[in-house]
DNA sequence: CCTTGACCTTCCAGTAACTGGAAACCTTAT
DNA sequence: ATAAGGTTTCCAGTTACTGGAAGGTCAAGG
C-alpha cells in the first residue's frame, strides 16, 4: 500500500507517518524503485496503535514505549498498567485544574453585566489579582 | 526596580518578562544608563494582570486583547465577557473530552491485572481499536 | 507519444510559549 | 582588585506536527 492508502485507512496523515518515521517511531517503510513507501498490513495495524494511543493523550515517548512493550511478548503487565495509570493521574490533574478555573471564570462572567456600559468586574479582577 | 526583583514579586520569571517585551505584548522597558530594564508600579500591575489571565488558560493572544480592553476606559463590558465566555466553552469541551478519555483508560487499566504475567488487554485494546 | 492530474518525494519554515545555556557586561561588597 | 550575583543579547531546543515549495512518478485519455 502506498502512503496515501495507509493514511486514508488509518486515518494518520500521510506527513504524520513520514514524521513517525524520522523521529523512529516507527521503522523505515520499504520503498519500490522510484522510491514510495509501501505499507504492509501490519504497519496498518502498527499506526492504528498510534492513532488511538495518541488519541487517548499519550505522548509520543509514551507511545514508542507503550508499542516496543506491545512488541514484547514477555513483558510483564505491570508495566504496561503502570503506564496507563501515570496517564489516569495526569488526568485527574488536569480536570481538577480545568473545573477550578471555570469556577474562576464563571464567577467573574456572572458579575459582569456584559453590555454596553463600560464597568467590567472582570478587568478589575485580572488586575488586582483575586 | 530591576527585572528580577519584578519577577520574584509577580512570580513570572525573567525570561518571561524579556519575552513578552519581544513579542510586544508589554512595551518596551525604560532602562539605565547601563541598559538594564527598570520597570514601575504600574509595570508590575500589568504583568500581575498577565500572570492571572495566564494562569487561567488565556493565551497570550487573549491577553493581549484583554490588556487593550483593560487600557481601553470605554470598552463595552460586553466585549471582555465575550471573550472569557469563549475561554469557559473551551473549558468545557476540554473538560469533557478528558473526562471520556479518562473512563476509557479506567476501563483498560480495571480489566489489565497489572502483575508479572505478560498478558495485557490493554495493548490487545490499543492494537484493536475499540 | 504526450499530457494532465493525482500522488509521491525531500527539505525548510512555522506554530505556542516559553526555557536553557553561552558569552559578556554591570553592580555591590569585601 | 576580585568575587559573586544580576543582567544583557542571542541562539537553540521543546512538542507534535502542518504548510508549502520544487520536483519526480503513475495511470488514464487523446
Amino acid at each position: 500500500m502506498n502512503i496515501g492508502e495507509v493514511a486514508a485507512e488509518t486515518g494518520v496523515t500521510a506527513k504524520s507517518i513520514r514524521y513517525y518515521e524520522s523521529i523512529n517511531l516507527i521503522p523505515p517503510a520499504e520503498r519500490t524503485d522510484s522510491g514510495y513507501r509501501q505499507y504492509s498490513d501490519r504497519d496498518v495495524q502498527t499506526l492504528h496503535f498510534i492513532k488511538r494511543a495518541r488519541g487517548l493523550g499519550f505522548t509520543v515517548a509514551e507511545v514508542a514505549e507503550l508499542l516496543s512493550l506491545y512488541r514484547d511478548q514477555d513483558r510483564a503487565s505491570g508495566e504496561v498498567k503502570a503506564i496507563v495509570e501515570a496517564r489516569l493521574e495526569d488526568i485527574e490533574h488536569k480536570i481538577a485544574e480545568l473545573e477550578s478555573i471555570r469556577g474562576t471564570l464563571r464567577t467573574l462572567a456572572d458579575r459582569c453585566h456584559g453590555d454596553d456600559r463600560p464597568d467590567c468586574p472582570i478587568l478589575d479582577d485580572l488586575a488586582g489579582g483575586n
